[in-house]
DNA sequence: AGAAACAATGTAAACGTTTTCGTTATGTTT
DNA sequence: AAACATAACGAAAACGTTTACATTGTTTCT
């Protein structure tokens, strides 16, 4: 039915073995030839097997990633990153999402692993040994978590986080308090990481409090008992939980940011559209994944057992939610 | 290196043809024998290798789909719907973002089509015959929009069209302003049909501006044009817009739902969340996707030419938004 | 000029499955 | 009991590539 390689090879009256040494390794052949391969392919419209291909290069020409949640904009974005380098790398992406479920996360990596010739995994959930096991099978990416011996392109939440609190200090607040996402994920003790140094060197007053579901019900929650500690400035583990934030604190008549600033992380979409406009951390998400993509594909082919953590820069995004303290 | 299928073989004591059906027609051999294959292949921890599997099934076992921008949540939802109902069917899904061009959104769907056994096509932009000529080559279904012999999984917007009219109408609105997405796209289409038809039959007056680009600025451009006709209501193309509506309405002093209700369209996660919570209409993001894989199965397995275009409902949210327009 | 190296191409094996076909053992009908 | 259908299994071909090896013709070296 479709156009093999055997047909090309007719048609340019050459052997197979030609045609796929003019098309995988052109300067294995003479230049006539070659073009005539070329000519002879093109009219035909043949596209290579990938399957057969894969059969024997035990190439499969596939990525994987696998996600939490497809509907979070923080993995969409690096799932852009990723799909457009993959792209230019001539790879093509499955995409399997967990539903922040641990033991799909793991059925799906492993499922996956067979099927690609490198994972790219997303998932604070799963746990380590599930991972180094992973990473036996195929080759595997970590994104923002770092595990010795595993690859990863990680996003610098806690220079985040210091550029929000020189951000706050700068303007005058003394008193802090840090609403924490989940204890497990590897991004929020980052960011707490970052916030310790951070409110020690400067020497001011931060309260934690939480952990609390990264969600805008979460947002609500905290918001409550953040106020109660009586601070001048409140720090979401993330822009949603923050949105949850600005909500309770509206619904309550406390006006930002007048008489409290509020900050969040991640600068989502609706960061700049919620009003006001919420001072939030950029994390490099295309990049990520694009850098993510490399990371893998230099593994694959230098071969080298050189394994690179990579950081990347995030930014602070000052908009309106942020002033000075009240007087 | 990985275990095969001889290696089951050999350790069951069977031929390799016999470990096949097994596996994949399990009534072809004894229950005894299928046992003692069935074992063998969990204690080495078998796994069919699909490439070669595909080779001579002419089976992938994949699924494509190409969307036009993976930040966007109307995309992610299908996608999620898509990757659950893939996963349970035991197929895999390719992913791929066009960036909202439609050069890229041609060349993606080409060489997808090489590798899966059907694609699922989300690209309003794409043209008539670019897809016909896909379909030819695999297996294609549509995905919100219509068209001649190619199995369509749709959303009835213009039904939510009418539930919005409807609902305005209850109200007591009587001239109503419609802001208009994408000319070309079949959702925009679709969305004016409904509305003609539910404003013509409750005799009520409607008046169309734009076309807008379906983004939170479009709102904003929007909405001082809508406010010169002094309509009592502003029905946006989507969500995105209609916030961006609301947003021009705040800064200049104008009370929603007091002075003029707002509604939007998609109830994306924001919609709820934003203030005051948007009235709108949920499209069945998730059941879509699932859909449209079933269509797809369907055509695979079934093999009959039986084209099916199935509808699904959406439903009108009400938020805060709207009320009854000023005396 | 003869040998040796090399460049260009062809032949055929290999990758891991599925499936056709043939063979043998097991019932079932006359 | 002979003939025949049927069930269970094995041998081998096939899928479309890549690549190790063989072959040929051409250049380079001595």
């Amino acid at each position: 039915m479709a156009v093999t390689i055997r047909d090309v090879a007719r048609e340019a009256q050459v052997s197979v073995a030609t045609v796929s040494r003019a098309l995988s390794s052109p300067d294995l052949v003479r230049p006539a030839t070659r073009d005539r391969v070329l000519n002879a392919a093109a009219q035909l419209g043949y596209q290579p097997n990938r399957a057969a291909r894969g059969l024997i290069t035990g190439r499969t020409g596939n990525l994987g990633i696998v996600v939490p949640d497809l509907n979070n904009p923080f993995f969409t974005g690096v799932l852009k990153g990723v799909q457009a380098r993959a792209r230019q790398a001539d790879y093509s992406v499955f995409v399997a999402d967990s539903d922040e479920d641990r033991a799909t996360e793991e059925q799906l990596l492993r499922a996956m692993a067979k099927q690609v010739d490198g994972v790219i995994v997303c998932s604070p959930g799963i746990d380590d040994t599930q991972l180094y096991e992973a990473a036996g099978t195929t080759s595997v990416v970590m994104l923002n978590r770092r595990l010795r011996g595993v690859p990863a392109a990680l996003m610098n939440s806690a220079s985040g986080m210091r550029q929000i609190v020189d951000h706050l200090v700068a303007l005058g607040h003394r008193k802090l308090v840090y609403l924490n996402g989940p204890r497990t994920s590897w991004s929020n003790k980052e960011r707490r990481r970052g916030l310790r140094v951070a409110t020690q060197q400067h020497g001011v007053e931060l309260i934690e409090l939480g952990p609390f579901p990264p969600r805008y019900e979460g947002g609500l929650q905290a918001c409550d008992l953040a106020l109660a500690a009586e601070p001048t400035a409140i720090m979401a583990y993330n822009d949603i939980m923050a949105l949850g934030v600005l909500a309770r604190l509206r619904d309550r008549g406390i006006v930002v940011p007048d008489e409290v600033s509020v900050t969040g992380f991640d600068d989502l979409m609706f960061a700049a559209l919620c009003s006001p406009p919420l001072t939030t951390v950029a994390m490099p998400l295309m990049p990520a994944g694009m850098l993510a993509v490399d990371l893998l594909l230099d593994g694959l082919n230098a071969g080298t057992t050189e394994v690179r953590q990579v950081d990347l820069d995030t930014q602070l995004i000052v908009r309106a939610t942020t002033s000075p303290p009240p007087a």
